[in-house]
RNA sequence: GGGCGCAUAGCUCAGUUGGGAGAGCACCUGCCUUACAAGCAGGGGGUCACUGGUUCGAGCCCAGUUGUGCCCACCA
């Protein structure tokens, strides 16, 4: 069932948020017909690793997917959302080694193939944790094409591209230097590198002259390298070393003979001028040894120890050897100088270990050919960047780019489908297992045992989850996929290579747009981590609250592309609206006899409509309209702020108040025309709150007459500029000052809203006495008022009456004893006071010369409304001052 | 070293073609008015960081200053 019988008295969303999700997803509302002719919008989902669980950032990225996708699909077009979850090779394999080691147990001794069954294992367990939890938050995701980045087509795709670009010659193997995790004991790319600034210290170490007496002194933050130093560099033209170009040094502690070299990298003015060259733990250096031709000697061991090139200090710990290293060139009286210094050390994305450079042969993509047609994309505009500033980062990043070690030693991933002949080494690259070595025909054929980087396989998600390699029609029909949602803290890892990807494979971009969203971070403004233990479960405050309340929570107060702190205040006020619309809706839904469905058309007989009808569907046009164009502009947070404002503060707040009468007045012949613009016009709320608030919109909706099954479904409100009825606006604008005017009076003067008194409107405009003659009801509804007299001037005004001016009027009320003059006549001087300060303000301007001719025709002339409003208001204070002293 | 943000009410933040400073929470006053006390009505509170410039007009555009946060970088 998809309906409580009746609306419950009170707003529980856990009565009906899981029941509604399921009913949605079993009805295939959120599964997209292919409708040639129709240009369709596609999501892809940032895919969640399957070791994660549902956090802030991912209720905020998703909650932002979940709008535009409801948006759309509303608007009748045919919407996909694509999810699935991402393998996270390091992430996952990393949490299988853990529980190994609790078993007592290792990778390697359990093997290749039985590791590789516990990994499958526990993906089968875990791994669909987060996809239970993306539909508690309402994710309208197309589950019957849920995809997995080890899946089979997403395999095939990775083999594929890999094979294509080696092809090319874009895929090389080679030994270069790349940033080693002791702790992971795999590569990782430059981008998974995180630099923190660190104290540490600069030791100054002098390395003796070989064929004559003195030494150079080189500088170093890591001493223990010294022990793979190949070369001492200079300055060709730095004249303090010029003479000793060419000639040897003796490495101390390893008393081996390096040469001092020239080099146009050394930088003459930076410490000594002379730097000590490691080519086999440092890429700077590892190019200088390249041009110079000097040995690249490794000295670590894949675990962070010292291997046997290390001397004596082989087997140490690499921090333990570095004290040792430090030690003995103290004692041989070599270290000149020690410093503090504050630099930079890279430390894993993952494991926080910190980074060893080493020499080792990987796996790279050459990336500077591919990255031309990436920064065209966006430079022309193919590929939008929302906001624009991110574009900046993501050019910076892509000019600059350097080859991109893809090769980890990881056994949880796609391996890489190259083959080694045990027999001759011959390497072959292809997509299926070659069954003999091609040059020596032998049958022992061995795949590398690496795996790839998990954001290679990520990087092909817009294009293989639509079926890629294959020519599929989803892939025909769906790419390009129309906005890829995603915070900025993954423009490097995966936005930059699915842009190359797509260009490279498809030859078309993957996406036309990027929305680039914030962190949530915690109320001090913290980032959420485990490790802080400051993170706010987005689960529990589903639970407390509603998923509603969240969505709408993350979806408000916040400027695009800006972090966000969480508040639970926030939430507390989401959840206050969901339950002012909840009651609003008890109220519309107990006043819903001979509301038909085709009255949601809004096709209303003009002649029954009261001022406030008008007004109501004229305002409502315009929200509709700026609703519009906030989302077209992915200003969701300004949107949702407008449906707030309209449904608390005009609708709640003031129509229904306005047609209470009428609905109360068996005899009123107009409560049936209040009844219809009361349930039409909160159809249209609840379609426009939908793609924000889906489920409280939909058990709501459900309970209004409607012909089509489901809000999922409904048809997105259109504006209509003939629906714009500006008198109506201006005529209940004056109604609504006076209410407003009244009811301070009466809250001044402490009149207790028991207390019914009567209101004399005075006015010299013929226009606003019909007004309030015609609308009596409304003052003495809102503002307590027993009778409302209209006149022309104030004969018959008694004397102690308290008075307030508002735009073309003077509102009265007789207040007997109540009346204290000192207090009227302060509250008089105070209107006066503002109206002061306005008209000078307004007078300045119209005085000014510079404003009359240079601004525009229409400013101008408000400009002159305003004056004649405010001197015409002014004239009447005074007058009334006057009657009083 | 380079780049990008942010600085608006006590707090958290909106304010997108430059044209009378807003919200939520907090605070004060009065209300259990038959949708809602998770509420209603009324109210107080801001030289929009600072300086200068452009403009008839600047929270908004430009330059600079201060404070603060983030990103990038081969600061040996």
């Amino acid at each position: 069932m998809n309906k409580a019988k009746q609306l419950q008295d009170k707003y529980n969303p856990k009565d009906f948020e899981e029941r509604l999700y399921k009913w949605w997803v079993d009805s295939g509302f959120f599964t997209p017909k292919r409708e040639e002719g129709k240009e369709p919008f596609t999501i892809v989902i940032p895919p969640p690793n399957i070791t994660g669980q549902l956090h802030m950032g991912h209720a905020l990225d998703n909650t932002i997917q979940d709008i535009l996708i409801r948006w759309n699909r509303m608007k009748g077009v045919p919407t996909l959302w694509l999810p699935g979850t991402d393998h996270a090779s390091i992430a996952t394999e990393a949490k299988i080694v853990e529980k190994l080691a609790e078993e007592g147990t290792s990778k390697n001794a359990l093997g290749r193939g039985k590791f590789l069954e516990r990994a499958w294992q526990w993906k089968e367990e875990y791994g669909g944790r987060i996809v239970e939890q993306l539909k508690k938050l309402g994710s309208s995701c197309d589950w019957t094409r849920e995809r997995f980045t080890m899946d089979e087509g997403c395999n095939k795709a990775v083999t594929e591209f890999f094979v294509s670009l080696y092809e090319r010659d874009l895929i090389y193997r080679g030994d270069r230097i790349i940033n080693w995790c002791p702790t992971c004991k795999t590569s990782i790319s430059d981008a998974e590198v995180e630099h923190e600034d660190m104290d540490g210290k600069f030791w100054h170490i002098k390395y003796p002259l070989k064929d004559r007496d003195g030494h150079v002194v080189v500088a170093t933050t890591r001493p223990e390298t010294m022990l793979g130093d190949t070369c001492v560099a200079v300055h060709p033209e730095d004249d303090r070393y010029r003479e000793l170009i060419g000639s040897t040094v003796i490495l101390p502690l390893m008393d081996r003979e390096i040469p001092i070299i020239a080099d146009e990298y050394v930088d003459m003015s930076k410490g000594t001028g002379a730097v000590k060259v490691t080519p086999g733990h440092d890429p700077n250096d590892f190019e200088i040894g390249e041009r110079h031709g000097v040995a690249k000697i490794r000295i670590i061991n894949d675990d962070g120890t010292m291997n046997d090139n290390a001397g004596v200090f082989a087997g140490m710990d690499r921090y333990d050897a570095r004290k040792a290293v430090v030690r003995a060139l103290e004692d041989q009286g070599l270290i000149t100088k020690i410093e503090d210094i504050q630099h930079s050390v890279g430390h894993c994305y993952r494991c926080d270990s910190v980074i060893e450079p080493l020499i080792s042969t990987q796996w790279f993509v050459r990336m500077k050919p591919l990255a031309g047609p990436a920064i065209q994309a966006v430079r022309d505009g193919d590929i939008r960047i929302v906001p624009q500033r991110f574009d900046k980062i993501y050019f910076h990043w892509m000019e600059n780019i350097k080859d991109w070690c893809i090769s980890r030693q990881l056994w949880w991933g796609h391996r890489i489908p190259a083959y080694y002949c045990s027999d001759c080494g011959e390497m072959m690259v292809s997509r299926d297992q070659p069954s003999s070595c091609t040059k020596c025909s032998s049958s022992k054929m061995q795949q590398d045992p690496d795996t790839l980087d998990t954001w290679f396989s990520s990087g092909l998600w817009p294009f293989s989850t639509l079926g890629w390699p294959e020519k599929t029609k989803d892939l025909e029909y769906f790419y390009p996929t129309s906005v890829l949602v995603t915070g900025y803290d993954i423009i490097f890892f995966w936005v930059a290579r699915m842009i190359v990807s797509g260009l490279d494979q498809m030859n078309e971009k993957p996406f036309s747009d990027v929305l680039i969203h914030g962190l949530v971070r915690d109320a001090e403004g913290r980032k959420m981590s485990k490790s802080l233990g400051n993170g706010i479960d987005p689960l529990e405050i589903i639970d407390e609250y509603s998923a509603d309340a969240l969505r709408f929570t993350l979806a408000t107060g916040n400027a695009p592309g800006n972090d966000m702190r969480f508040h639970m205040e926030r939430v507390d006020a989401s959840g206050n609206f969901a339950n002012k619309l909840w009651n609003a809706s008890r109220f519309v839904l107990m006043n819903l006899e001979g509301c038909e469905p085709e009255d949601l058309d809004g096709h209303f007989d003009r002649e029954g409509l009261e001022l406030s009808d008008r007004w109501l569907l004229s305002r409502l046009d315009t929200l509709i309209a700026e609703v519009e164009e906030s989302m077209e502009k992915y200003e969701l947070g300004i949107a949702a702020q407008k449906l707030y404002d309209f449904i608390w503060g005009e609708y709640c707040d003031w129509y229904i108040e306005l047609v209470k009468h009428r609905l109360y007045d068996g005899s009123s012949k107009t409560g049936d025309t209040a009844r219809r613009v009361l349930c039409y016009g909160l159809d249209r709320l609840l379609r426009l709150l939908h793609p924000f608030m889906p489920f409280i919109t939909e058990e709501i909706w459900q309970h209004l007459p409607h012909s089509s099954e489901t809000i999922t479904l409904a048809k997105w409100p259109q504006s209509d500029e003939s629906k714009k009825d500006a008198t109506a606006e201006r005529q209940m604008h004056t109604i609504m000052d006076a209410i407003r005017a009244v009811r301070n009076i009466r809250a001044e003067m402490d009149v207790a809203p028991s207390r019914k008194a009567n209101v004399i409107v005075v006015s010299e405009q013929a226009e606003v006495r019909d007004i309030f003659a015609a609308n009596a009801p409304y003052l003495e509804r809102l503002a307590a008022a027993s009778g409302v007299l209209v006149r022309k001037d104030r004969t018959e005004v008694p004397k102690d009456a308290v008075s307030v001016v508002i735009e073309g009027a003077v509102i009265y009320i007789p207040a007997e004893e109540l009346l204290d003059i000192g207090k009227e006549i302060g509250r008089l001087e105070k209107e006066k006071q503002r109206l002061e300060k306005e008209l000078e303000r307004v007078k300045g301007k119209l005085a000014n010369k510079g404003f009359i001719e240079k601004a525009p025709a229409d400013v101008v002339k408000a400009e002159k409304e305003k004056r004649d409003k405010y001197q015409d208001m002014m004239d009447k204070v005074m007058e009334r001052l006057g009657s009083l002293k």
